[in-house]
DNA sequence: TTTCTATTTAAGTATTTGCTTAAATAATTA
DNA sequence: TAATTATTTAAGCAAATACTTAAATAGAAA
């Protein structure tokens, strides 16, 4: 009873553990700005505005707003969360201002909306 | 001056509206479950651990924690959340846990995995 | 200019998250 | 049996989230 909380096996494999360590500091900042993107997408709202900007081509807030039957401040701040981050940009056309997704991160984004249609076989049962 | 916030463009395109309400009640179950898997990959310490058990094949919360340099109980909740969600799986042998992927959730997860092993394919500038 | 429309920003708040430390389980060994 | 080891669980807490309402900004139309 000298080190609580503190688990040192004895069948512990040190070299793996010590490769998994290299393998994780070496990735460290893949880790960070991938988990970033994911925790993103990881907000059901947020997931619904990137599939349909990557629908729609463009959005501005007031039609996302109608959408998905929420404010329009409460849309405003998720899209500027994904502004300051980098994966969706903007157009203005007069007072509207439209939305759209940076291309640059579609490869990342583009398996996600291709697993939501694919999970969504069976539009109409007819 | 009568109904503050909400805002009804006159350019706005019904049928798209109408569309885009359809597509995402459609899919309503696909944005739940799939924003539940992103939510948990978008955390760097969930996303590491998903990274590490897909390399190793298997690891005990002993090892995670030495690995990533945290407290045991820290992983231990971790590893809850994403058995919970049905991500992971055990097999216990005597006092140890061993945790792995559910192979199921592979098809969502490996996109992530690829994407950081080709993030970084510059191990040792020599 | 004033009014209206589209959007953002700010402030407040309830909820969730991710850790900490301490205690509880449970299997192993002495 | 008691002590050790691996892990989980529980309680507490600071920080982050995601909304709300109200106010601010800015362009367009009257």
């Amino acid at each position: 009873m000298e080190d609580l909380n503190t688990c040192i096996r004895e069948k512990a494999n040190p070299m793996q553990i010590n490769e998994c360590r290299k393998k994780v500091t070496a990735n460290e900042e893949s880790f960070t700005q991938l988990s970033g993107i994911l925790a993103l997408a990881g907000n059901e709202v947020r997931l619904k505005i990137l599939y349909l900007l990557d629908q729609e081509r463009e959005l501005c807030p007031c039609d996302l707003s109608d959408i998905l039957g929420m404010s329009i401040p409460a849309v405003s701040q998720h899209l500027r969360k994904m502004k300051d981050s980098n994966i969706i940009e903007f157009r203005k056309e007069g007072q509207t201002i439209f939305y759209s997704l940076k291309t640059e991160n579609l490869k990342v984004l583009q398996p996600f909306f291709n697993i939501i249609n694919r999970m969504n076989l069976t539009p109409n049962t007819a």
